[in-house]
DNA sequence: TGTACATCAGTGAACGCGCGTTCACTGATGTAC
DNA sequence: TGTACATCAGTGAACGCGCGTTCACTGATGTAC
């Protein structure tokens, strides 16, 4: 027994915050029950203690993903003064995390994590549908405001908003591309004001 | 013997037309041989007449992909009559495939397909890569003759097209989210013309 | 404070399924004469 | 035009590896007295 034994409720969070992590650097292809055990300095078959199997696991790692994508909203509307720069500040943390390595990459991006089982490209199309509602709820606040322009969709803007995002995340380290994800990040909120402000 | 002999060469673009098809509807998790070969018709085996092995069925698959992609560039750019309008011939291409539920989906969403073999990544990486840079070249040409202003950077902007388009398709069909690509497709170029055209 | 027992996290061997791949074969197609 | 032979696409059985999962076990931790 190399390992110390840790009550359950504590290493199962710790396996699902692992999973999200080896779910994010190598994609769910890569993932395994043996990788995993190891992140976390257990033996495979001690997974088995806390989860009954690897779909509970992936589902426990997205829940930690919802919470971490849902909190970035809130962080957000409480560092910032009016709408817009909710929206402002919501993208530069997520420029933060992306730069890190961290967080999307390969999660968000991907519905192939999703392509198995039903139940878990549900799950993660619900996460990323829970998402898109809260940005619109932004931009809603926005344009009641006035600083966001009444004449476009909420939800038009939504999915821009994350198209701002998606694809530097996915290309950043493409070859001959050189892009720095927080000068791109920069510059593409430039051209996404100038479309959504109101004149 | 049930299935009529092709020469290898036509089977061959079959099969890595097939391989794409399935990467595209089911992704890369539940890609495998035996529903390859049922998809032409043929016995698991027969695949090996034709490929090495799975890798090669996939690169070969990607070619298709990259053929694909990179011909509707082609297209929109003989349709239209100026780069801007190169653009939204390029996007509404875009969107009459991803409705169809052909393209782009799954591939072009997902790093994930990448994710195990690293040549395999590397490749993926590279078609986007390649197919951004075409867009930027429309964008640079547009910035020459005036009709895209010439204070943003041509890979941001490039960056922010495939935007456009990426999230749409991903979330189109989650539950709560009710969407239309051509129309999103529609009012979204309203916003992104506005980001970059001349004044 | 110490002892006895129950609980429970961690171990390692073993199992079995799925799936990519191999191989000896069959018989259709193409070619030489 | 027909015959003989070589080529080669397709078959199906079998193999083996990876990996998720099970299970009998061990011994540390917590609790009752």
């Amino acid at each position: 027994m190399a390992t110390q034994r840790m009550h359950t409720e504590a290493r199962r969070e710790q396996i699902a915050r692992a999973a999200l992590d080896l779910l994010i650097s190598r994609g769910i292809e890569e993932f395994n029950i043996t990788d995993l055990g190891e992140s976390v300095g257990l033996v495979p078959s001690a997974i088995y203690r806390h989860f009954r199997g690897k779909e509970e696991v992936l589902n426990a790692a997205l829940d930690v993903f919802r919470d971490k994508l849902f909190g970035l909203v809130e962080v957000a509307r409480d560092e910032a003064d009016n709408p817009l720069e909710t929206l402002e500040v919501l993208l530069s943390h997520h420029a933060k995390l992306i730069a890190k390595g961290k967080f999307m990459p390969h999660v968000m991006l991907s519905s192939d994590m999703a392509s198995d089982q039903t139940s878990r490209r549900a799950k993660i199309l619900r996460i990323l549908a829970g998402y898109l509602r809260k940005i619109e709820a932004i931009v809603r606040e926005g344009q009641k405001e006035g600083v966001i322009r009444q004449d476009a969709d909420p939800q038009t803007i939504a999915l821009l908003f994350i198209g701002m995002i998606q694809p530097a995340a996915l290309l950043r380290h493409a070859e001959g591309v050189n892009l720095d994800i927080s000068a791109h990040v920069a510059r593409v909120w430039k051209l996404f004001n100038k479309a959504i402000a109101s004149e």
